[in-house]
DNA sequence: TATGAATGAGCCTTCATTCAT
DNA sequence: GATGAATGAAGGCTCATTCAT
């Protein structure tokens, strides 16, 4: 029977290891080595290196993404949703420095990730956007005429980009005081009020 | 004498190699004979496989800002500045599928170009909208307690999401008509209005 | 458990194949078909294809020196040694025409072999050869005024020419035969008798 | 019309870069570059690479063996030859560092040279030595029973591993000053006298 | 299950040599 | 003769993956 444990402890090793030396110059040894064990048996847990990055990026996105289903359920309103979900998404990042390296910068590893596995879980969290805006806009909170898809994109882009600057900035500030900004910005737009 | 015109047939060769197969599984020789050359004539014009990428990106990124910055010197004011940037990024990208899908997928190989090299052109980008915001804080038309560091991130990401998302999607919709459903939701705000 | 018997295996094969095609012609591939094993393994044994080559050196001449110190250790007095020496110097190569064709002519590569690894071992060996003639010395076997530094260097370098002549010749003759010869002419000069 | 001067310079180029890089290391476009000329021209002049280091050998070599010729020519005896051969050997390679370098280091490239073209001068050289033994021989100098070749080898051997010594001892010392040293132990031995 | 020694495909890069000008 | 841009063969080395123990 395959042990849970050992497909966790590979799974934080990788983390660990592609955080500190990115996903290329990082050895399967390497990984091996951080987990403790030897690098046959990483292959008794997964089919190729590039499966641990994308079972990685599935099973750290779908906590993310129950987390933030889960937290923004038990909020009233599609507004509170909203400001709940950006809070959320830069408290994730920030909680766990490896996890956000990871994640903002080792996982763009050009055609392999950008296509195939990611997208689904990268979908669900966009739909998971994309719920909140269509209940706004259902509810009257969020103008009629929303586009929902280009709104979606656009603040999952915003959170990803301010993620990815705190990450290549040394993390120099906290980024969850970002998240107040960018959801006032996001509502109330960039232009002054009349 | 060495012609100018070499580096530049590599540079267009490498786009469309990149492009078909991928960073990693583009061979330099697959390059050269795209351009027509022998492999090791890359090497009178190109330090390494990776300099050609870096060269690419900056020439290529130094090319959008260039003509970002000068086609909205031409604009009235910070706001017809503003949608006049964000309608010429998703044009240049709509214009050359092969450099869409480079900058929008294969340019980002973790480590390598997040950080060092592709940092200096795409500050420059940071910084021209950076200054449009600003001047339409000074100017009145964006409000005066924007926080424009958040905000040109935010721009930022969404419109490279958006990017992102029509290559992805193998670009099945036209990328400029989206410019200016993000315009409004930037200035207007995803709110409805009271 | 990584094997010794790889090591050797690896060092004999270079050896042979340094012996056949030289040095810079030999391959790894060729190295590790003639050992019977993938060229990957043996970089598990050695760092460089040049790190075979200091090895081989090292081990053999460790082993030539450590012969010669066993053998004469045993011999009654320095002049018995000194022709035990000049003996043994010629029969080792004689024995193994492999190991005599690499250590006379495929070592000598320039920059790479003169300086560095190899003269910790060549050192060992020219103080080998002054100890015998300083024990001559103090013993008065030898004359009282003998430049032993520059005597040790001449002898050797006599030894190593009469063992090279002998390879680049085809091993054409005895060459243990011109050992007795060679040190009759260290021992007495070459000036007639008054 | 082949210029003997271009002939000359790339010689001389070839000598200063071989002693600063190595022959391996030496790009043929250093040697160009050091003699002020494009690298192609080099092959006007030469057939190879090798070809250059064969012909440098044998001018520099031939040239070695005619001084020695004529020097030793003009001495009295068999033992003011030989004691004058030796101390030009030495004087010759004190005079030039750079050939010295090259000749006693770089010339040794394994296969190539041992063997083949730099046979026949060195064989010259030795024909040299060789007639000046056989002369002391036949004038009663030397002993009658002297193994000419046996000495030929071990007398070139000797003042060869001298001067590779005080190469590879970044020459701290005269050279010329150990000849007389040299001389006096082949000619009467290591033995004391009784 | 676990190990880790062994495998071997794969490719970037160098640089001696050529040849059109 | 002279140039130097262009050529392209060649091979050392890495490391993900396998498999006998």
């Amino acid at each position: 029977m395959p042990e849970p444990d050992k497909h966790q402890q590979i799974i934080d090793a990788a983390v660990r290891v592609f955080a500190r030396r990115g996903y290329h110059s990082a050895r399967v040894a390497d990984i091996a080595h951080e987990a403790g064990i030897a690098s046959g048996t990483i292959y008794l847990y997964f089919e190729t290196k590039g499966d641990i990055l994308v079972t990685l990026f599935r099973e750290k996105i779908g906590g993310f993404v129950a987390d933030v289903r889960k937290a923004i359920a038990g909020e009233p309103d599609a507004l509170a949703k909203l400001r709940r979900l950006i809070r959320l998404h830069f408290q994730i990042l920030e909680r766990d420095p490896a996890l956000a390296e990871v994640i903002q910068v080792e996982l763009r590893q050009g055609q392999k990730f950008f296509r195939g596995a990611s997208s689904a879980e990268v979908g669900d969290y966009f739909n998971v956007i994309a719920s909140v805006l269509e209940e706004g806009v259902a509810s009257g909170v969020f103008r009629h005429d929303l586009p929902v898809k280009t709104a979606t994109r656009a603040l999952f882009g915003a959170m990803d980009q301010m993620a990815t600057s705190w990450v290549l900035g040394k993390r120099t500030y906290k980024l969850a005081d970002a998240a107040d900004a960018l959801g006032d910005m996001f509502l109330l737009g960039l232009a002054a009020k009349p």
